[in-house]
DNA sequence: AAAAAAAATGTTATAATATATCAATACCTA
DNA sequence: TAGGTATTGATATATTATAACATTTTTTTT
């Protein structure tokens, strides 16, 4: 798995591109990509950092897409039960997978200033993890990765 | 540094010495080991697992250390901020740090099923995790690992 | 020891995040 | 097309967290 960084790259390309997985994804899988769910992922990958369940909703609210909090917090529950999404948890706050449907194990960069996420591969962290846990008789199920900071552009700019 | 597990111990004789080391760190650091914060981390060592901040509260309010919500986020913070105890931020919730004083780098292993947490060595993680991340540039100020899982406990009663 | 400064606490109010519940609708599939 | 399942709509409420300001306590300075 490559890192993907804070660097610029063609945004409108990797938004198309990610929504395009998305949807071969979900046929594939025999999952229902609804409008809604369609269109969370869609802000997600736009905005390009990691969004609250009430800011999306704010967004879904002016496309006439739901007002109430559940029509948020089922979408993103769809997504990041799919893998389309990570839950950050240090933020209480949803980012778009940067790579979709292959299996990974992503630790996160978290920049203070600007929210944006960024994912390593965490692999080899969780091999090593999980072998500690598990020698202690722990039966491992997920593990969360969350690295606060601050990116390149941020550092860069004084924040 | 140990690894801090979820094995049978003297529980008595890990809650006194923690909080005496607790009282010899603040006297040394010149940090005020008040009343609602002393309690605050015996209540931590004493339940031995995380608790959310409005379960601390309740226990504050029954003994008369104070009912409002400030009152139990502002003594977490200082153990917090001090080291005496970790946020788990998996569960909005606090722990009492398992090695009071020693600098560290926990993973935390968190018990699905009786939300007991126990702290792994994560220097190893640490190191390689932050060389990753600082190889793209971004300056790294806090890391969090966790790990959610069932401990042995829970794995034998069949939880 | 008194005054000034700093830290902690008390109190009220409210913000931000998240879920339970039940009714209505859409969609698969036998 | 009937029946089951998944999704959405809508209301209510639970849970977690902080802002703001007054008061008190502790420490430091004079």
């Amino acid at each position: 798995m490559e890192n993907i960084g804070f660097g610029h790259h063609d945004h409108a390309h990797c938004i198309t591109e990610t929504m395009q997985n998305a949807e071969e994804y979900c046929r594939t899988e025999r999952l229902r990509f609804t409008p809604v769910r369609r269109r969370v992922l869609e802000l997600l990958l736009k905005e390009h950092r990691a969004l609250g369940a009430y800011e999306i909703l704010e967004f879904l609210a002016k496309e006439g897409l739901g007002s109430q909090p559940p029509v948020a917090y089922r979408a993103l529950d769809f997504l990041v039960q799919n893998g389309l999404a990570h839950r950050i948890e240090r933020l209480n706050a949803y980012a778009a997978c940067a790579h979709l449907g292959k299996a990974h194990a992503p630790a996160f960069l978290i920049c203070k200033s600007c929210q944006q996420i960024a994912e390593l591969d965490g692999e080899q962290v969780n091999v090593v993890v999980t072998a500690k846990a598990e020698s202690t008789g722990f039966a491992v199920e997920r593990i969360a990765v969350e690295i606060e900071g601050v990116c390149p552009a941020c550092t860069g700019a004084g924040a």
